[in-house]
DNA sequence: AATGAATGAGCCTTCATTCAT
DNA sequence: GATGAATGAAGGCTCATTCAT
């Protein structure tokens, strides 16, 4: 469509249809003719922008990546004073809009998953990168929630469980369960934010309540 | 039960070649040349008894699934008078060792997450009536805890905290977080089974307690 | 043509397709498919046989050149107890030959030659083995028709006149000069090999005469 | 004389960039791109300055030639009054210059050579020209060397051994046999002056014996 | 029945050239 | 006049599949 404009808008339209198409058909089935197609660009303008499909398959990993932290922060909305709780449900209420958010955000949950059934070599340093401060900060919270006797294996059994309700959903939509299908999404989004916060700080609260249990046990046997 | 090299015998060492590769690498990097090799089969030999490459990874698929089912029931070893939380804990000890089990059945769950990723069309079917049995045994085991006021929505988001805290874990080994590496493969499935299950029991009965509450906050108001 | 014979009687054709065309166009200019199509073949015959273009062009060369020294030795047709006179035209004779012989064996020349002006990584060690043997030979000859008093320096010189009047003949057969053009191509090999043995055993005599008063003049200055 | 970037100097300096990249790789292997990075221009300059990448092939191969041939002249510091052995040396040194020489000037030896061995089309006009005259020198010196009995085709053999041991040093310099390699390239040319000398005026003299003495014998058996 | 030989279709990439500015 | 942007054409290579035996 529009030529000889600066490099930056073709560069910029090929990075949408590639996030869009290697969500729908992934890293290896994706051809760069599909991505050039969707773009209305030739095939030789993939490798002119980005080197290759590996750096392009970055690129898209990374801009996905960083529009959906940039959007959901981890701590979205979240008062400096509020409680582990509060942000414990901030937490969630990230991840899942990153998972199932609207428009091209949505994506990055989609090739996240791939990317966990089919790591791509090239990728691991960008995921460290972008997992780690995520990770950190669950793990803070739920340290918090436990207290401090608890052990980092109990800290990262709670942290899998609260990640995993909410990764789980990434999904592709037609994919949800019957019961589900029907509703909006967004309000499907607001729901489950209240129900795995629910379900979740409860879960917590029982681990913490078992650690106490044992520890008082350790104290009596210490007697 | 003769023991020559007939057919059915190749077609075999073929179905488990691939089950092996095809987890390694997924379907698209796997080639029909590195089936056949790992076999010690020609090249001719996929497409003679399977008929293509996707048939043969349909029949991988329903193979690996078939196994897991029949290896980890989702009773395993649960008394008929047994309780829905005896009931919960057998069927997340189900669940895990799909995905994490060992020996060639441990393949099931990566082949499941890639297939999650990168759903194949021709599988959906297998899936659903894979799924299909375990997904009802979950429905009703949590409808049994939550109790007869529980909506569908609420059963449904229930199941998915359950099963998707399970199936986050079909990471391959060398994945897992720090805190967890270290850990014999058995133990570690042992101790996330008591996890997951007082877990999802206290996230369960909480999400019971707000159902009861509102129903007599409903009752409170209808007076 | 011919199918289904045993691979190899395919792989022969494309080799010798390829060892033609490869001294028509040289390496880089020559196609893939242009061998192929001269072979009666398909494109993928040249990876499926040799894996590779440079596999393929590394085999030329190698049968080339062993083909080559297979029919024109460089003792060919010397009685054993010959003198070095004798030898060097049974070089001369035998070089000759290799860089403008007939049939198929004439294109060794013409690699030989692409080859100085444009080396091919791979093809180092296979010309280090194959050029080796020669360049001793040579070397050994004039060092007896030099006498013991000459040097290494003035012995690789005169191989270098003896050789290099050899190897410039390495030309397209329609690039002769207008003197030479009309003459059959047996007789005028035959006219060569006189002409370049005369002409280099005067050569070299003269330098064994420059060494020998050289001596001279110092055996007197000693005095 | 105006000292500014005109569209003068950006070509003469793509015109430099491309004869060494062109002498290094050759013509397939040099990309516009490599030529245009060296020459500090943008990729569509040469098109635009040359039309082509043939074309500035083309212009390279004469400048280089031009160039060489005013620098080295076949009759480079001769007397007007001096012998065929004199200009037969000077034409020796010419060439070995033109094919070994220091600087740029060098470059004339390896795109000569690699055009022997890949010519092409467009370029065989330029090198009949270019050589024409360089041959019709060898070609008279040889003739007045020989006297006035020789056949054209005995002067052309005895040209061709001359040309042929100059043209075949027009190797890289990596490539040099052990013997030489250690050797200053200033003092390596100056003594193979003195070798080809040597050996050709010895040689031709061989050969000039030879025509007087089949010459007497015709005479004799004319009586 | 079973297999090695052979192939056609398609993919990623390169690059000389053209175009709009 | 001069240049960065963009592209069409083609090349080497892979691989699932077919074919002759």
């Amino acid at each position: 469509m529009a030529k000889r404009k600066d490099g930056l808008e073709r560069k910029a339209a090929l990075l949408e249809a590639a996030t869009q198409v290697f969500a729908e058909k992934g890293f290896r089935d994706t051809t760069i003719a599909d991505i050039c197609t969707a773009a209305n660009s030739n095939t030789a303008s993939v490798n002119y922008y980005f080197g290759s499909k590996e750096e392009l398959y970055a690129a898209v990993w990374t801009s996905a990546f960083r529009n959906a932290l940039a959007k959901y922060p981890p701590d979205m909305g979240l008062p400096a004073d509020a409680g582990p709780e509060e942000a414990l449900k901030s937490f969630i209420r990230s991840m899942l809009n990153k998972v199932l958010g609207a428009g091209e955000l949505g994506y990055a949950g989609q090739i996240l998953l791939m990317e966990l059934g089919q790591p791509t070599e090239a990728l691991d340093l960008i995921k460290r990168d972008a997992i780690g401060p995520i990770r950190k900060r669950v793990m803070r919270i739920i340290r918090q929630l436990l207290g401090s006797e608890a052990t980092d294996q109990q800290i990262a059994f709670c942290a899998m469980s609260v990640v995993h309700q909410c990764m789980g959903f990434a999904f592709k939509k037609g994919k949800l369960p019957p019961e589900l299908v029907q509703m909006d999404k967004a309000e499907l989004i607001d729901r489950l934010i209240e129900h795995i916060t629910l379900f979740s700080l409860a879960g917590i609260t029982a681990v913490k309540t078992q650690i106490e249990q044992a520890q008082s046990g350790d104290e009596r046997v210490a007697k």
